[in-house]
DNA sequence: CTCCTATCTTGACAGTGTAAGGATATGGGC
DNA sequence: GCCCATATCCTTACACTGTCAAGATAGGAG
């Protein structure tokens, strides 16, 4: 399938023309992340495959079992990954914005939605599939630094109820999951600068004492 | 497997001891529709198989494919039905409702959210999962009427803007998403009164003009 | 240089979706 | 009553998938 013989390795001399990757492929781990990533962007969700995150990878179908166990190993990475990613994208918002709280929350809400839009299939790795290992230690601190960061945006924007963080998130949630999908194409179409001003003004929407 | 050995059949006699299921179901379509979705409430929208559901339906493997062609087919279908549903579920709500726009539109956004709560994995086949085929007819036709009737009723409602259209559906959505995922415990733990009360308070967030 | 360990490959197995062709019932025409 | 056209369901086969077990290869410690 890959034309590639199972040929022993001679030592790896300029005359050897199939240049040889070696054996060993030094950074295996991270490869396999982005080729996994790749794929799921590709391909989706459901068609995702570890055997071809490996072929992609350039390597065995059996090489990503002794970095991740099993897929679900591969894909519980992937979604923590996402999440200290995800995490940094509100960071980002939230750097450029004003400085009192509620431009602070509306910024993390845009960083939310950031986000999903620029890597959907992993956004639903994260939010919508079980496929993943939530209870994974890894995994687990970091949706659940996620979750925290919101909830901290919250109080200091002077929200104190349940509702209030429920509100906030749900707005933020909901918009990034149909801009997602591309579902929200009168929103999703606009021109970023249009784009951001709709979305700010909507989130402020759900802002406690709004 | 099944321990049924594939004898010729005789005439169903009362000496007949293992009740031969006839050769025809009599109404497999649905009954298949009915098996999908209880596996997929059970193994999870990852772990689906086709051959899982004949089994639970009783029928060969390759049954399903004279009725809906391919694992794609069945799935296509049973979202289209989840959206005719899922409408239901809303005018069940609107009809115990006031009846000034308002009410109704918030009362479409609990409808919204008691579907997704009450079939979490249907939910997301429906607005996650890209295995049905959204161009199919069908689907297509009873997706759209489900998004028909939020604009319609924001539009009662008295909003204008593509911004009101979506911070409704985008707060609902949310609220219903989050909530299906049980990633709003402080929410989704509440008894149903004080639940309802709740979230209607943080749909009115979104309503125009509020 | 030797050996230990981590890394990667090969080969095998059960389970999956799908296609092709055979078996079985149902009903309409005679 | 009989015959067959059709719809329905089954069996078989194939390629592909995830996982496991065992072997091959490199790199580093001693």
């Amino acid at each position: 399938m890959t034309g590639n013989p199972p040929r022993l390795r001679d030592t790896p001399t300029a005359q050897d023309a199939t240049p040889p990757r070696p054996y060993h492929h030094g950074d295996l781990r991270s490869a396999l992340l982005s080729a996994a990533e790749a794929e799921l962007a590709e391909r989706g969700m459901e068609a995702f495959s570890l055997r071809s995150v490996a072929k992609r990878a350039g390597v065995s179908h059996a090489a990503p079992a002794h970095h991740f166990g099993d897929a679900q190993g591969l894909l519980t990475a992937l979604a923590a990954e996402g999440f200290r990613q995800f995490l940094a994208a509100q960071a980002a918002r939230e750097a450029v914005a004003d400085k009192d709280p509620a431009s602070q929350l509306v910024a993390a809400g845009m960083g939310y939605v950031d986000f999903a839009m620029a890597r959907p299939t992993l956004f639903r790795l994260m939010w919508q599939s079980n496929r993943p290992d939530f209870n994974s230690p890894d995994l687990g601190l970091a949706a659940r630094a996620a979750f925290q960061h919101l909830v901290d945006q919250v109080a200091e924007a002077g929200g104190r109820t349940t509702a209030d963080e429920a509100a906030v998130w749900a707005l933020a949630h909901g918009l990034a999951d149909l801009l997602a999908s591309n579902r929200l194409r009168g929103v999703g179409s606009l021109d970023p600068a249009a784009r951001d001003a709709m979305l700010s003004g909507i989130i402020r929407r759900a802002l406690p004492g709004a």
